[in-house]
DNA sequence: AACAGTTTCAACCGCCGGGGA
DNA sequence: CTCCCCGGCGGTTGAAACTGT
């Protein structure tokens, strides 16, 4: 015999949901909130099997669900976290909260793949495994030449770290709030910090460039996406630790892999309280 | 208008891991 | 340590919507 079953079939509704089945699931959560999904058929009368009522709570019910018309921003950050994170559509979604893994999933199949193929060969895309990918399109030069690379390059680096940090542009839709405590932090344990929030200040500190500790893996925007891993930073003064209400920050800033000898822009995926360095 | 082919996306399925007994 | 239950995940399906002829 195969697997038993999830739950009893017998009576169970399939199929869509109805308006009806949708007010009576969305009363019973506000009462008693997500979760124990085991009883929620029976307690509803939902001819429903619990994993249908998560399902249907988590991807279509749930409040602060923001459905259709991905913007730019939200396609360029699942490209890049795709290849970073491959098919893991949860931790993908975890970045982008208003979004659903599901629906994550459904768009990068129905639009970004193709999208993907136009411009570049598909082929060459997922025939390629991770390893390969590494491989093949970290730029691989020597550390002299990075560093020349770094010097010309890392303006770039700083004015997307200082646009996020200093103009609260988030990189990610949700990130304002964490970055902003994360500053909070940042001033606390600097010198100087009365004006913090003044021009002056902010003008002084964007010629400050900031790098992070233990990352997971890097990745390489040009020319195209790859990882190395166990990137560790190639320059670094003083630090600071990360106030352990800030649970992922994805920046863009360039690293040197001084295991692999190779440099070059990265995603940055940080745990929580983790160590930023500054230089 | 009618039909066929294609695309979209909500929902399902089966596997897996964590936690409790 | 093992077993079982539950929730979470990614892959897949299929009905509905859309598009082309």
């Amino acid at each position: 015999m195969g697997r038993p079953p999830c739950c009893d079939k017998v009576g169970v509704k399939k199929g869509p949901w109805t308006p009806e089945e949708d007010i009576i699931l969305v009363s019973y959560i506000q009462e008693h909130g997500p979760g124990n999904w085991k009883s929620v058929p029976h307690n509803t009368g939902l001819m429903r099997c619990s994993k249908s009522c998560r399902l249907r709570w988590t991807n279509y019910l749930r409040p602060g669900i923001k459905r259709g018309n991905f913007t730019e921003q939200e396609e360029k950050l699942i490209i890049h976290l795709q290849a970073l994170l491959g098919n893991r559509w949860a931790a993908i979604a975890s970045y982008l909260p208003e979004r659903t893994d599901n629906d994550i999933k459904n768009y990068w199949n129905t639009h970004l793949k193709k999208k993907l193929r136009k411009t570049q060969s598909c082929s060459e895309l997922e025939g390629m495994n991770k390893s390969e990918l590494s491989s093949n399109s970290i730029p691989c030069f020597p550390k002299d030449q990075w560093e020349r690379r770094l010097q010309t390059d890392i303006h770039t680096a700083k004015l997307a770290l200082n646009e996020a940090l200093y103009q609260e542009k988030p990189i990610y839709a949700s990130s304002t709030e964490n970055i902003s405590r994360w500053l909070q932090g940042w001033m606390k344990n600097s010198p100087s910090n009365e004006n913090a929030g003044s021009n002056s200040e902010s003008t002084r500190r964007s010629t400050d460039t900031v790098l992070f500790k233990g990352l997971d893996s890097v990745v390489d925007f040009e020319p195209s996406m790859s990882e190395i891993s166990d990137a560790s930073l190639f320059q670094a003064e003083s630090k600071l630790e990360v106030e352990d209400t800030v649970p992922l920050v994805l920046f863009e800033t360039w690293l040197f892999d001084e295991n692999a000898g190779q440099g070059g822009a990265a995603l940055v995926d940080m745990p929580l309280g983790d160590t930023v360095e500054l230089f």
